[in-house]
DNA sequence: TGACAGATGCAAATGGTTCGCAATAGCATC
DNA sequence: GATGCTATTGCGAACCATTTGCATCTGTCA
């Protein structure tokens, strides 16, 4: 089973576990996004939903993006471009380097930087329940 | 000479070096500003200068705050709770650690964070231009 | 197949922020 | 200190992403 089938399949069993009703539009826009491997927003992922179902309204990606949110299937972005972006929780955590130039999302991972950050809030008394670092960047010249 | 009157002269002087007038407004705005420190939004600084002239208005609040932060003299945080929040931009770089149950917002830096973070952007080939470390968290219990 | 609660599309509302405009007020000059 | 030009102001309307109310539809389960 590819991996787009195999989010698909569990965003299908995260909504079934929670009782909710898995309609035409919802399973158009969780196949869009199985399949998204950037950070689209709501219009494009409106967009691609239409390609697949002229019939989905922006409204309805709202609530389905906030239904898969609040249930940890997906994850909300705030870059600053004011625009909320969305990408799918599975994988391993990881933080976000943005192109200043050319708006391209360019995702890494430090661990050491993952660890600083928890001792910094243990010292202050703090636990950390998630963090935002992003990166606004320019191609080395 | 406190603190707070010289962050003032301090904007006085970009304003002035840019050759934009010193409007009583602007003045009001200004003194709220640099008595500030916490990290407030427009509307608390628009409530914060109304107090002291009544007849301030939100729009130019916000004006000013534009104006201050393109000459790089405040600086404009996008905490998760939607408003924009403000600080002045003296004092050395600092990232933010937000409790989650209270909303305050309590400063630290890491210099090793720091380091790291240019170092993973050398790698993938940039030049980190600014970035935002934001610590979401609960007190220990 | 029927019933009913949940879900949908549409249009209108929201909330923070920006903008257009006519009136006002800095500030350089006399 | 008065004058003139222009930047700046307050006000309300516009913006834009996102949310919401509502009448209508549709999954789901009996
Ligand atoms: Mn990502
Ligand atoms: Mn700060
Ligand atoms: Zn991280
Ligand atoms: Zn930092």
């Amino acid at each position: 089973m590819s991996d787009e089938k195999k989010r698909f399949e569990r965003f299908r069993q995260d909504l079934k576990a929670a009782g909710i009703r898995l309609t035409e539009p919802r399973k158009v826009i969780l196949r869009v996004l199985a399949s998204a491997s950037d950070h689209p927003d709501a219009q494009a992922l409106y967009a691609r939903a239409v390609a697949i179902d002229a019939s989905v309204s922006l409204s309805t990606v709202y609530r389905t993006l906030k239904l898969l949110e609040e249930r940890g299937a997906i994850q909300r972005h705030a870059f600053d471009d004011g625009r909320a972006r969305f990408e799918n929780s599975d994988g391993e955590h990881h933080d976000h380097l943005i192109d200043l130039d050319t708006g391209q999302v360019i995702e890494f991972r430090s661990d050491k930087i993952e660890r600083l950050q928890a001792e910094i809030a243990a010292e202050l008394g703090y636990d950390i329940i998630r963090h935002k670092l992003e990166l606004y960047a320019r191609r080395r010249s």
